[in-house]
DNA sequence: CAACTGAGTGAACGTTCGTTCATTTTGTAG
DNA sequence: CTACAAAATGAACGAACGTTCACTCAGTTG
């Protein structure tokens, strides 16, 4: 399949589409978004949208695509960027949480909607959470711990404790910075009083 | 309102609704559960629901209901169980990882559900999480921890890790107990390796 | 036995849903 | 100016939704 000629036609119809449907699934969810929701905030008719996507649950596999990609390339300039491991778990998580709750809903979408609800594209779905999730994999693997750490479970309660910020964080609440270093450093040295301490 | 004389009629339908209700709203979510879906479960037609509940929403605040009641008893039998209130803490997390994931929908609806996405009855759901939540206020309340330590946020990443194993937990992996103890040391002693460990 | 009550029926209501499609509009290229 | 393709229209489709309601039916109660 040859691509000699590049695509001159307009993309941004399309990204506008995917942009508004993230907003509007980010908001009210899948099933709470029809597409009549979509196309009026599109100020298009609804059949306007098949131009597009194939379905429904097409477009919502491209707003994961999107937020997907969002989000890792995010963490992705923090992954390396400092020699201590733990800065560089921090800095991911600032960063995940700065796309997570910032105004605009893509990675809002692949928290908010469980793959397996939507049947049509569940695999699709799935796959593309966990290539996101993998990253963390490799952050906790650089970190030294204590004998007996459970890599895995610690990976999970880390991103269960990022993706909850979704239900109760407000914009009035403290610096992102600030949460994800807390949360990080509850893990890394832990939360009781120990002897010694001022 | 006298009630000189006590109900003698079946509430085992009612509550047999309830239960069916919770495990639809579990697995298939609000949205993705019809009255027709519980009815035929239930093996009668629709509208036999409305001879017991006002409407949809109406039903979901039952199932609220007995979701928060469970999951609270469940929790407070572990509350006081000990004068350390680390242990109290993890006792607490055991159970409501148990009730949460365990074979009955009732607390998963709690989780899964989100109250704002239901506006007919959102206060009265948002009501009955506080509630709940309020003990683990407590229980965080009764730890004495390091100095400048968030309680909130440490509430809120408790939390968040525990509630998050509704999306990955299956039934081979590790134990609860394990699970609720290695979550809550990591946040006690921290993960990180220290001079002295073995 | 008659009166009553609560549960359930079964069919229909109005609405909304995702989706289709022949047709028209719009914009660009030869 | 013409030709072509992409984008959007607008009306309609069948299906599913929550809900209503006159009714039957079974099981107390006096």
């Amino acid at each position: 399949m040859l691509e000699t000629v590049q695509k001159t036609t307009d993309l941004s119809a399309r990204e506008r589409f995917v942009t508004v449907a993230a907003e509007l699934f980010a908001r009210n969810g899948y099933d709470g978004t029809s597409i009549r929701d979509i196309a009026r905030e599109m100020g298009v008719t609804p059949g306007a949208v098949y131009a597009h996507f194939v379905s429904k649950a097409g477009l919502l596999l491209a707003v994961y695509k999107t937020g997907v990609e969002r989000i890792s390339s995010a963490v992705d300039e923090e992954i390396h960027a400092s020699t201590d491991p733990w800065t560089n778990l921090e800095r991911a998580c600032w960063r995940h949480l700065e796309v997570l709750v910032a105004e605009n809903g893509f990675a809002k979408v692949v928290i908010r909607v469980l793959p397996t609800d939507i049947e049509e594209v569940a695999g699709e779905l799935t796959t593309l959470r966990r290539q996101y999730e993998e990253r963390f994999r490799r952050l906790i693997d650089a970190l030294e711990l204590r004998a007996g750490t459970n890599r895995n479970l610690l990976r999970l309660q880390l991103l269960g404790a990022l993706n909850w910020t979704q239900v109760w964080y407000r914009a009035e609440h403290a610096d992102l910075a600030d949460i994800a270093h807390a949360l990080v450093e509850n893990l890394r040295r832990g939360t009781e009083i120990q002897d010694g301490d001022a």
